[in-house]
DNA sequence: CTTGATTTCCGAAACGTTTCGGGTATAAAA
DNA sequence: TTTTATACCCGAAACGTTTCGGAAATCAAG
C-alpha cells in the first residue's frame, strides 16, 4: 500500500508537505496541494490510521462493550438493535467502531483500562454490564469517556442515555382509562426486577391520580413467562367478570393473558383489552396485534454515540439523554362498552 | 498508560529487553523476567496494539464487512447470529473484530484495499454483499485473504462458507412426499435471487425423482412477501381443492399462506401441510408452529472465522466449508390422509 | 592461557504518521 | 537599498513497539 513517502517521492514534495496538502493545512500551495492529491488518488493512497492514531493520540474509534454476546439472549433484538444505532451514528461521525465481547470471567484476565489502552479507544460505550461487574466501577472511574446504556449512573467522563420507564407505562394506564376503562387488572413479572416495580408504581399512581381504587387482588404475578401468565389469568378473569383491561408488564405476559381469553371464549379488545410491554417482534404478528408500549433500542444507540463522541470532543454536552417509549396503538384495546 | 519505556526504566533494564521478557524470549534471564513482569504489572502495563501492529505489519483483527445494516432488514436475526458466531470465534483465536458497515453508496468513496489498509486488517469476512457490489471484486483480488459467507466464490486468499442449500430443499420436498403428499405447490421469491433458483431446482428434481408430474401452475410467487403471499395463495388453493401441502421458499411467506388457509376456513395442517425456509424466530411462535429448514448462521460465523484466520496465519486450509441445514420440524405437516 | 561457545543484554533502526520550529524565496513597505 | 511581511516549503523529532545485529560476560574445551 502506498505510504506518505511513496507520494513524498512521486510528486517530489517532502513527506512534511504531502501531509499537510492532504490534510487541507492552509500554507499549502494550490498548485503544489493539486499535484499530490492527483498523485495521491493516483497511487490509491490512504493514511494508515494505526500510524496516526498513534501520534495523535486518539484512535477515532469507540468500542461497544457487550457482556456475554450470545445468540440465545431474548434481548437479542434489543441489542442488535442499539449496535445498529450505534454504528450508524458513528459512521456519521466519521469514527470507527469496535466490538468488544467480554464475559465476567474476562473481566478478570484484563482490566477495562487495559482494554482501552491497548487499543487507543476515545471512548466507549457500554450496554448489558451487571451491576456487580467489575468493569462497571472501573468504567466509570476511568479518564476515558464513557456512556452507558439504560444504567443512569453519574461520572465526570460518564454519561448515560436511558429511558422514561415510569412515565410510558403511566401513559399505558391512562390509555385504558381514557377508554373507559375502570377495572383495569396489572399482570407483573418478578418482584425484584427493576423494571416490575417501576411498572407497578406507574399502575398505582395512575390508579390513584384518577380516583380509582387500587386493589391488592387486582395485581397478578406472571413471572415474565407466558404459562405462568396464562395459569394466572384464567381463574382470576373467571372470578372477575367486571375486569375489562389488563395492563401486562411484559409482552410474553400479555400473550398468556391473551392465551387465557381464547380458552375461556372471550374475545379481545372486544371483552377484554390488553396492553404489553416491550414490542416484541411477535407482538405485531399475533392475533389481534398488541398495543404495548414499546422501547427504542436503535434511538438508544445512536444517542449513546453521539454523546460519547460528544464528550471525547471535549464539548459541553448534558451526560444524560432520554429516549421515549412509545405507546405502540394496534388492535388489542378497545373502549369499554359496559 | 504506561509504556514499554516506563516499564524500562522503572526496572533497569533497556526497552529491548524488557519487551523480550514480556513476549517471551528465551534470550533473557529467569530473574530478570520475573523482575520485569513483576514491574510491569505493578505499573498497569499493555501493549499499545497500534504500535505494535505498525511494526509487525499485522494487527491482529479482522473485519466483519457487512452491507446496508439495517434495523428494519428481515434478515436482522441472520445477520446477528453470524455476528455472534464470528466473534466468539475470534475472540477464542485471540483476534480483535471490527464491524465495517458499508453500503453501495460508500463503496465509491473507499476502496475495498484502502479500507483494508487503514486498519491494517489481517483478514475479513464478508456478508450479504450484493452480486454487482463492486467491493466483491475488489475483495476477491485483494491480497488481505477474506472469507464469503453464502456466496461461493474461489480465490487464492479467497475462501467461503455455505450450506447445503440443494439438499436441504430437496430434504423438504422428500419429507412431504414421504408424507403421502403428491400434489405439492411452490411458492418462490424472486427469481433472480440465487436462493430462489436453487430451491426452485429442488422442487423440480424430487418431484422427477419420485415420478411426479412437475406442473408450472404450481408454482407461485410470493416476492418473499407474508402479503403478496397470501394474495397469491387464496385464488390457488381455491383452484386447487387437490393440493396438499405447499412448500415455501421463505417462512414469512409460508405464513403468508398460513393466512390465506385461515381465511379459507383451513386446517394447518389437516388441510393443508406447509413448510417454510429459514427458521425466522416467528416461526416458532405461530399457531401452528411452522415446520422450516433452518440454517445454521451461528454455525458459518465461528467456520468462517475460523477459515479466514488459518489462511491469515499461513495455515493450509480447505478454502471452503459447509454447514448443514436442518429441517426442523414442528406443527405445520401432516401425513396426507385422502 | 587461548579459543570458541553460550548466555544475557542492549543500541539503533524501522513502521507511517503528525507537527514544531524553522528556512528560503518573493513581494511589499520603508 | 534595506527591512518586514507573506507564502510556501521542509528537516527532524516524536508516538510505542519490534527486531537486527552485535557486545560483554561467563563458561567449557583445547
Amino acid at each position: 500500500m502506498a505510504t506518505l513517502k511513496d507520494v513524498s517521492k512521486a510528486s517530489g514534495f517532502s513527506v512534511t508537505t504531502v501531509s499537510r496538502a492532504l490534510n487541507g493545512y492552509d500554507d499549502v500551495n494550490k498548485e503544489t496541494r493539486d499535484k499530490i492529491m492527483s498523485v495521491a488518488k493516483e497511487l490509491g493512497y490512504s493514511p494508515n490510521i494505526l500510524a496516526r492514531s498513534l501520534v495523535k493520540k486518539q484512535s477515532k474509534t469507540i468500542g461497544f462493550l457487550v457482556t456475554d454476546l450470545k445468540r440465545e439472549s431474548v434481548k437479542d433484538n434489543f441489542l442488535f438493535e442499539t449496535l445498529c444505532g450505534v454504528s450508524d451514528e458513528l459512521s456519521t461521525l466519521d469514527y470507527e467502531f469496535v466490538l468488544l465481547s467480554t464475559t465476567t470471567s474476562k473481566q478478570k484476565n484484563k482490566t477495562y483500562g487495559q482494554m482501552c489502552a491497548e487499543r487507543q479507544l476515545d471512548g466507549v460505550v457500554i450496554q448489558g454490564l451487571k451491576r456487580d461487574d467489575p468493569y462497571l466501577l472501573e468504567a466509570i472511574e476511568s479518564t476515558v469517556p464513557c456512556v452507558l446504556v439504560d444504567i443512569p449512573v453519574e461520572g465526570v467522563n460518564t454519561g448515560y442515555v436511558t429511558s422514561n420507564q415510569l412515565e410510558s407505562a403511566k401513559q399505558a394506564v391512562r390509555y385504558l382509562i381514557r377508554l373507559g376503562h375502570r377495572h383495569i387488572a396489572f399482570m407483573n413479572g418478578a418482584a425484584h426486577a427493576y423494571v416490575s416495580t417501576v411498572r407497578y408504581d406507574a399502575y398505582r399512581q395512575v390508579l390513584q391520580e384518577n380516583g380509582i381504587e387500587f386493589r391488592d387482588d387486582y395485581v397478578l404475578n406472571g413471572d415474565f413467562e407466558e404459562l405462568a401468565s396464562k395459569s394466572a389469568a384464567l381463574p382470576f378473569l373467571l372470578n372477575h367478570p367486571e375486569v375489562t383491561a389488563f395492563f401486562c408488564a411484559s409482552d410474553v405476559m400479555a400473550l398468556g393473558v391473551l392465551q387465557a381469553t381464547r380458552e375461556l371464549g372471550l374475545n379481545v379488545p372486544e371483552d377484554l383489552s390488553i396492553i404489553g410491554f416491550d414490542n416484541i417482534l411477535l407482538s405485531q404478528y399475533v392475533s389481534p396485534p398488541l398495543t404495548t408500549v414499546g422501547q427504542q433500542p436503535y434511538e438508544m444507540g445512536r444517542k449513546a454515540a453521539s454523546m460519547v463522541v460528544h464528550i471525547v470532543e471535549g464539548q459541553d454536552v448534558p451526560h444524560e439523554a432520554f429516549v421515549n417509549n412509545e405507546l405502540i396503538l394496534r388492535e388489542s384495546v378497545a373502549k369499554n362498552r359496559r
